[in-house]
RNA sequence: GGGGGUGUAGCUCAGUUGGUUAGAGCGAUCGCCUGUCACGCGAUAGGUCGAGGGUUCGAGUCCCUUCACUCCCGCCA
C-alpha cells in the first residue's frame, strides 16, 4: 500500500464510515474553536474535512500549523450529523476524525493567500506561480487545457493524422515576425532561430510522402504581447494534408472544432457549418478580417450619397471629393435612446483619434425626417436612398464616419464593437465561428509603396496558374484562409504553392530574385523540385481555443508558466545575464545601448 | 517606440479642499471559545505611502522626472 495515502481527498463517502484511513494534502483552511479544530485538507482531487479536539495529544501542534503546509493525516472516517453536512464538497457527508498527523512539507508565511477569491497583482501571481496554480480557478483552467489537448490528439489520430516532432533549433527566415536567435558554438558567428511555426517542415513532411501530419507545436515569435498573445511562445495545432483542396481542410477542421467546443463548453454554437466570408466582404461589412459574428451590426458604404445635390453636409462632401469614403452603422429601433447615448459614442470616437461619428435618427411625421445634429442636411429622397442601401427603417439610427479606407475600416470596426456593447447586443453565451477566405496574395506597403506578400509567400494563388496576371498582382487572390471565433483569430492556413517555377514568379513580384529564394528557402525549394504533392494545412492556436473554452480574457489564465508583458519569467528570473566564459565560447561580446 | 490605467502594511483596498500620530478587512503573533465550513470574540506587531526631485509653514494628496505591473497602438508571413 502507498505510504502517503489510502484515499484521495475527494474519495471518502458514507460507505467508508468506520474505516481507518490516511490522507495527504495541503492544509487549505483551519477553523479553530479552541478546543475543537476543523481542517480542510486539499489535494488535486478535492477537499476532506478533518477534525480533532483537545483530548488528542496532537491537538496543540496541529493548531499552530501554517496554512498550505503539506501533512499526512491518520484517522477514522466518521458520519456527519444531518445539520453539519456540507453539500459544496464531494466528501461533505463524512469527515475524518484525526488520530495522528505528520508534516511532509513545511510552509513559510504565505506571500499571497491560496484559499481566497481575491484578485492579485500579476507581479505577485507570476513570481509565486506555484502558489497561484494551487488556486481553484486557474488549477481547473490548466486541467481543462490538458484535457482539451488530449482530446484533440485523440481526434486527430482517429482522423488518420500522424504526430511528428520537428526541430526547435532551425534557421532564421526573412519573412514574418522577429526571430528568437540562438548562437552556435560550433559555427562561430552563425545563429539558429527558434521556429515561428513548423511551416517549412510540415510541407517537407508532405513531400516525404506522409499524407497527414499534425503536432501540438510550440511556436516562437519575438513580438510584443497582448492580452490574447503571449510574449515569446505559444502553441498551435499544426496540421497539413496532401492531395487536398481548401474544402477538404475545412471539413476536417470544422468537425474537430465543433466536437471540441461541444465537449468542453455548454455555450451554443451559432453555426456548425461555419459561414465563409471573403476578406474583402469582411473588411467592408465588419471593418476587420476577424469579425465577431455575435455582433449583429453591419457596416455599409454610403459614399455615393454624398455626391447628391440634395445632400448639403459639406464637411463629408468635400472629403469625399478628395477621395474619402463614408461608411455607416445602423442601430435598430434606437429612436428613444437618450441624447447621452449618441453623444457618448461620438465622444468615444474622438477619443479613438477619429474626427467623431456623425449621426441621425430616422423618424416619420407623415414624411421621413432625420432627427439629430446633422439630420437637416439630408433631403427625404436622400434618406430614402440611404434606407434602401442600408436596410434601415423608421426608428433606427445611423452613425456615419468619413475618411480614407484604412482609417475608416479601423474606426467603424471599433465603433461596431463599442455600439454593440453599449446596446448590449452580444450574446455572451454563444460561439460564432466563421471562415475568412480569398485573401489577396499581395498588398502594397503604405509607406514604401512596394508590393509585398500580404500573408504567406508559400500560398497557392487562385485562378489559372498557367495564366496569372502578374502585371496586376494586387488583384490576385490566394487559397488562404483564417478561422475566426467571437472576434478572435484562431488560426490561419493555406493551400500551398508546390510548384517551384510558380514560386519564383511570385517572389519576383515581391522583388526577390531566384538567387535570393534559392538561398533563403533552399530546403523547401529543393524539395519541391523532386515530386511534391499538392498539399495544404492550417494551424489553430491552442492557447486561444482554451481561452474561449475557459471563458478567460487573458492568455495567462490558461498558461501554466507565462511570462509577463515584458517577456520576463519572474519566477525563474528569465531572461538573465550569463557568465563571461559562456559568451566567449559563443564568440559573442555585448554592446549594450545606453 | 508611443498612449491610457494602476502603485498606501505580507495580501486586498480606503484615505475628503494639501493640515495633528496614515486606517480597515484578510494574513501573522498572543489570549478566549467543542460543530465550523469566509467560524466567532479580544489584543499585539507590522508602513521609505514605488523611487528621486520640486512647490509649500506643511505633501500619501499638487508639479516634474523615473521605475514596476497592466491594457491598447505600432509589431504579430
Amino acid at each position: 500500500m502507498n505510504k502517503y495515502r489510502s484515499h484521495k481527498c475527494n474519495e471518502l463517502r458514507k460507505i467508508d464510515v468506520g474505516k481507518k484511513v490516511f490522507l495527504s494534502g495541503w492544509i487549505n483552511k483551519k477553523r479553530d474553536h479552541g478546543n475543537l479544530l476543523f481542517i480542510d485538507l486539499r489535494d488535486n482531487y478535492g477537499i476532506t474535512q478533518c477534525i480533532i479536539d483537545k483530548e488528542n495529544s496532537f491537538f496543540s501542534n496541529l493548531e499552530k500549523i501554517q496554512l498550505e503546509t503539506v501533512v499526512k493525516i491518520n484517522g477514522e472516517v466518521v458520519n456527519r450529523s444531518e445539520d453539519t453536512i456540507n453539500k459544496e464538497i464531494q466528501t461533505g457527508e463524512v469527515e475524518v476524525s484525526i488520530e495522528s498527523f505528520s508534516i511532509l512539507g513545511i510552509c513559510k508565511e504565505l506571500p499571497m493567500p491560496v484559499f481566497s477569491d481575491q484578485e492579485y497583482s500579476e507581479e505577485i501571481r507570476l513570481k509565486y506561480r506555484f502558489l497561484d496554480l494551487r488556486r481553484k480557478k486557474i488549477h481547473e483552467n490548466i486541467i481543462l487545457r490538458s484535457k482539451v489537448i488530449s482530446f484533440i490528439r485523440d481526434e486527430m489520430n482517429k482522423l488518420g493524422f500522424l504526430e511528428f516532432q520537428t526541430p526547435i533549433l532551425t534557421s532564421s527566415s526573412p519573412e514574418g515576425a522577429r526571430d528568437f536567435l540562438v548562437p552556435s558554438r560550433l559555427n562561430p558567428g552563425k545563429f539558429y532561430a527558434l521556429p515561428q511555426a513548423p511551416q517549412q517542415f510540415k510541407q517537407l513532411i508532405m513531400v516525404s510522402g506522409f499524407d497527414r501530419y499534425f503536432q501540438i507545436a510550440p511556436c516562437f515569435r519575438d513580438e510584443d504581447a497582448r492580452a490574447d498573445r503571449s510574449p515569446g511562445e505559444f502553441y498551435q495545432l499544426d496540421l497539413e494534408m496532401s492531395f487536398v483542396e481548401q474544402e477538404d481542410i475545412f471539413k476536417v477542421v470544422e468537425k474537430l472544432l465543433v466536437n471540441t467546443f461541444k465537449k468542453f463548453s455548454n455555450k451554443k454554437l451559432m453555426f456548425e457549418k461555419f459561414p465563409k466570408i471573403s476578406y474583402s466582404d469582411s473588411m467592408l461589412k465588419y471593418g476587420s478580417d476577424k469579425p465577431d459574428l455575435r455582433n449583429p451590426l453591419i457596416i455599409n458604404d454610403i459614399t455615393e450619397i454624398f455626391s447628391r445635390e440634395d445632400v448639403s453636409f459639406e464637411i463629408f462632401k468635400n472629403l469625399v471629393k478628395s477621395g474619402s469614403h463614408v461608411r455607416c452603422i445602423v442601430t435598430k429601433n434606437t429612436k428613444d435612446k437618450p441624447r447621452s447615448f449618441f453623444d457618448g459614442v461620438d465622444k468615444w470616437a474622438k477619443d479613438q483619434g477619429a474626427s467623431g461619428l456623425a449621426y441621425f435618427t430616422l423618424e416619420s411625421d407623415k414624411e421621413i425626417l432625420a432627427k439629430g445634429p446633422i439630420g437637416k442636411f439630408f433631403s427625404k429622397e436622400a434618406l430614402t436612398k440611404i434606407m434602401k442601401k442600408t436596410k434601415a427603417q423608421i426608428g433606427d439610427s445611423i452613425f456615419m464616419a468619413c475618411g480614407k479606407q484604412k482609417d475608416l475600416e479601423k474606426i467603424t470596426s471599433l465603433a461596431r464593437e463599442k455600439i454593440a456593447n453599449d446596446l448590449n447586443l452580444i450574446d455572451e453565451n454563444t460561439f460564432a465561428f466563421c471562415w475568412i477566405v480569398d485573401y489577396p496574395m499581395f498588398e502594397k506597403d503604405e509607406q514604401s509603396g512596394k508590393i509585398q506578400f500580404s500573408h504567406n509567400p508559400f500560398s497557392m494563388p487562385q485562378g489559372d496558374i498557367n495564366n496569372l496576371d502578374l502585371e496586376n498582382p494586387l488583384g490576385m487572390l490566394a487559397f488562404q484562409y483564417d478561422i475566426v471565433c467571437n472576434g478572435i483569430e484562431l488560426s490561419s492556413g493555406a493551400i500551398r504553392n508546390h510548384i517551384p517555377e510558380l514560386m519564383y514568379k511570385l517572389f519576383s513580384v515581391a522583388g526577390y530574385s531566384k538567387k535570393h529564394v534559392d538561398e533563403k528557402f533552399s530546403g523547401m525549394i529543393n524539395a519541391l523540385s523532386y515530386g511534391a504533392p499538392p498539399h495544404g494545412g492550417i494551424a489553430p492556436g491552442i492557447d486561444r481555443i482554451v481561452m474561449l473554452l475557459a471563458n478567460e480574457k487573458n492568455i495567462r489564465e490558461v498558461t501554466m508558466f507565462p511570462m509577463n508583458q515584458n517577456a520576463q519569467d519572474l519566477m525563474m528570473n528569465a531572461p538573465s545575464e550569463v557568465e563571461e566564459n559562456q559568451l566567449k565560447e559563443l564568440n559573442l561580446t555585448l554592446k549594450l545601448k545606453k
